[in-house]
DNA sequence: AATGAATGAGAGTTCATTCAT
DNA sequence: AATGAATGAACTCTCATTCAT
């Protein structure tokens, strides 16, 4: 007779438990998740689950930590340096959208869920999501940095081509799921493109931060005529 | 002795409910949200919820419809049709960004909680979803169709676009409360951007494999024809 | 067919829930007290409990004070300011051990409950009971008191008596059930006996508190003869 | 390497496990109080005390049971039978008093713990608490017993007396810890003043309607020998 | 002898929803 | 038309208790 429970080591069933929960988290948002079926889904009862994260919010976030480790240790091995700075953006950014699309219930939890819970969140989840950001916004700073250590974008645009990446990565996460044929790298090719957006309007515009930005040759090239400033444009 | 309801005609209360019901859904989330607090926020009682809108659910999609409904008109009546495709697309964009800036609840029961709830949620909250989606695509298809009625980006291309910005509007919604002097035509302007290299890439298939990270010389193109300037455009 | 739910006005349905609580909480004490268990038998539904009352320690609260309320106004109306001080005394711990006698239910929720749960609890309880102790400390107060306004024991000895009085009433709460012939009266004249002795050790020994106590002629007279040795009383 | 678990002998492992127990049901109250609390208190795994007492309740049950064996004990190594029996009264009275007073934690679980537990409560519980009474009922029979065997006072007062001087001592616990410089000879003092007046009123029934205030003149009658005055009573 | 791993059962609490007025 | 009164159902969490090693 085989016995009812099968003793395993406390990593184990803890691994187990976040597995399912993200399964379960990103298939029916936090809220209506019930720990019941997470513990169900984990092959656990209920109380180990409060025996190991405490509490269902706990549950949640290690759910956040561990994919965001894992989102950042995807980015971060890709985006090795020993390679050339445009050249680790473009790995690390695809490391990113492969990530997503492989990993699509992962970035729902990370991404969706601990965004749309109201604020009663715990401090911790919202630091993990904000190292997520955070890497990627290193990434394309360093990745638009010129050779010379000179910068051709600021900090502030880095992060917002970091939020657009996120937000990108986030609105087509169904669309690739509709058009498996659609890659990474396609997703990871228009972000880039937008970086150099970004930046070609810095030179094009003058510099903000003091810093009088190059063209640097041959990579980033100004569009020809000006952009019409909106700023005047009619309302 | 004055009588303790006013009584009021249905459609009247019913905008009450759903103006309270979007404030406190996008507040602290659809979950979280009781009828009771909606009902009190809307000064009703709670028994007239149900009936004019059946469930919390119904209560919901309602507020979807008319916020969806809200800002496709928004975007409509901005991009008229009596002026050039370019400058219909900016007048549309603008209307959006300027719509989700300046109607921080309604984007966020439209987006972010409508997306967050799991599967089991009502097919119509999805189908408003993809109005407004739509809405955007067309924009863009229009937008960046040639004067000859030739197409330069692919529908695929518009879809993805109109995601992108969809995202992006969502990605830097809480960015663009931080810096308030950001405006929406900024934001505007770097969607046109994203598809004006959308255009481009059609010219310019086959770097693919993810090596080619920089632009080759000459592929990206500005647009030929100065890019109208909105003031004058329609002349 | 009858209707499922009786639709009584709140401030009955709370009553009946604090009787029963009254009743489940004397029984079985606090924690192994279960809400639905109490809502069965006022005859309501669970729910009812949270709306009305709010918690569980909310209900026991209520308890306390409806009972405290109820203890103290006997003691009240019973020893009216009309009469003797001695006199006020007699009535007033009369109908206080009647009350216990009476309401033995009340007396264990107010006494032993709200004793022996731990530290956790309300400071409304702690007060309530407090009101109580105070009472009957005033009485005994009052009811020491010689006609010129002099006392003849300290309020610290009043204290101590007033918390004999709770004390035996507590402990001969069940042994009143078992000796049905046992009247509250016996058991007032005891405690009026410990009040008198309390007095007399005054008297005998010597002021304490620099108030020289003169034996008030005729109503607590010194013992006069010496209380025989019980070796010796047989004789 | 060290085996990481103390063989101890049976004996001292109930002993400490008994100890802690204590310890926490008087802290905390029996239903706060968790088997995992206690356990970890006493040093030693859950599935020990299972082991040793059974259940929860077998704890308790061996607490009471302890705790009453030292009051017990305390009480009777007191009360020696070579002495008058007025004078082991008050050495089995002030063991009793100064057990309470310095095993506070003891009396707690012996006493309130024991009562505010609901019906279904073990009958040893009952029976440990009853032996305590009946030992200090003894007492005060013995104690109150002429010289030639006559009782003074009916086995129904001296347990009417025994309750009180329980009563007494539960009420004034707290109030002992307040007052630090009472002592327990003080409490003494007073039940003997207690039991000396249940005595007296077998001479003098009659007042019982309770008008007849004060004591009629020559019943209640001091003892001709001093008290022995406590304070410099042997240990 | 001793314990880490595991759970069944049940507690308090909340909420969407309906009934009776 | 409008609402105070009422509840079924479900959820999070806890705990005494046992199993397998």
């Amino acid at each position: 007779m085989v016995s009812k429970h099968k003793r395993l080591p406390r990593q184990v069933r803890e691994q187990q438990m976040i597995d399912a929960a993200v399964q379960v988290f990103s298939r029916v948002g936090y809220h209506t998740a019930s720990v019941d079926e997470i513990a169900e889904a984990a092959g656990v009862s209920k109380p180990m689950v409060y025996i190991y994260v405490g509490s269902k919010e706990g549950l949640f976030t290690s759910c956040i930590h561990r994919e965001a480790d894992r989102l950042v240790e995807a980015v971060r091995s890709a985006a090795r340096h020993d390679v050339a700075p445009e050249q680790r953006l473009w790995e690390g950014l695809r490391a990113f959208f492969r990530f997503v699309a492989d990993n699509r219930e992962s970035w729902k939890v990370l991404y969706q869920q601990a965004r749309s819970q109201g604020e009663p969140f715990s401090k911790e989840v919202t630091q993990a999501r904000c190292r997520v950001m955070d890497e990627i916004t290193a990434l394309v700073i360093a990745g638009t940095e010129l050779p010379g250590g000179e910068r051709i974008i600021s900090e502030k645009d880095a992060e917002i081509i970091a939020r657009i990446a996120a937000g990108a990565a986030d609105a087509l996460t169904d669309w690739l799921l509709e058009h498996p044929q659609e890659t990474p790298e396609e997703l990871t090719m228009r972000v880039m493109e937008i970086a150099r957006i970004g930046a070609h309007r810095y030179y094009d515009r003058g510099a903000r931060d003091g810093h009088a930005v190059a063209a640097p040759p041959g990579t980033i090239r100004p569009i020809t005529r000006p952009i019409p400033d909106p700023r005047h444009a009619s309302d």
